[in-house]
DNA sequence: TTCCTATTAGAAAACATTTGCAATAAACCC
DNA sequence: GGGTTTATTGCAAATGTTTTCTAATAGGAA
């Protein structure tokens, strides 16, 4: 979880061989300026760019977007719609859970600072190297409690 | 989080104006038997119902899982092998959460007891009422560590 | 038992993601 | 800077998972 720009991320990709592109600085940077509590899907990136005129084909951003979680730039988010969000990976006073409803789908962030204590710690005992953790509460919203019968 | 039987799931869904069919019976029945630790894909339920004689079509497996999983009974797992995984969602002494190498997907399950906690006191504090919590810790294992170059 | 309608199997469709390939262009070396 | 190597890109096609449609079946309530 560390904080990256386009030259660090540059030295990390060619310490192993591999190459910062403009497609993988722009993509970072995007996620960099996305608003606190926000996540991006592969095709909410894609029409992202196309709009701000810097297209970049899908499949590169699955490509980048995947890179980027293995690398622990990006958190990949499972928020129940049927793809994968993504969002900058970031520390301590940033980090933060999801609460999401199983029926709607609605979503409520929230922090707490031993969860990422009781990662580093687990990680570290079986010789991981962490590059994410995130407690994920499945629910039912109050909302969607009222509206009893519909699955 | 609570324990079924054939039983009480007839009464839960009964109320719901649901069904019990001997499909969703076999279902539950399973997952009851999987060794803890273990947990299913659709497919490999499909495989599992299939050799012990009693095949039950993909498409009720895929709306069995997700609807158990929103009643609770199941957790979705999300392990980082392009299908979900499904497991009996059983309480206290049982719950446990998984660490994932995000190259090779070895998974690790771990306890503590102060997640599900936490969870619970978020959910209650939000007015959701909570079916499920897990901490999911991605990972670099040992091996892949090692194995420095591949992405 | 009868009726109503939730549920099933099977096939087809939808959707997300990955892969193959030829063209392009970073990074490294001189 | 120019040349070489090979990682990366874009596009199209393929893959794999999950959902949806439909007619037939069978739970549950009266």
């Amino acid at each position: 979880m560390t904080v990256y720009t386009a030259t660090s991320l540059k030295a990390e990709l060619n310490d192993r061989g591999w190459r910062l592109t403009p497609q993988r600085e722009v993509i970072l940077h995007v996620f960099q300026e996305l608003p606190k509590g926000e996540h991006l899907s592969a095709e909410d990136l894609y029409h992202h760019l196309e709009a701000q005129g810097e297209g970049i084909s899908l499949s590169t951003i699955y490509r980048t977007l995947k890179l980027m979680a293995r690398m622990g730039i990006l958190r990949e988010l499972e928020l129940g719609e049927g793809h994968k969000h993504y969002e900058i990976n970031q520390p301590y006073p940033y980090h933060h859970h999801h609460l999401i409803c199983v029926r709607c789908n609605k979503t409520i962030e929230f922090k707490n600072d031993s969860i990422l204590k009781i990662g580093t710690k687990t990680a570290q005992k079986e010789g991981y190297h962490l590059l994410d953790c995130q407690l994920t509460i499945h629910a039912v919203c109050p909302s969607c409690q009222r509206a009893l019968l519909p699955l």
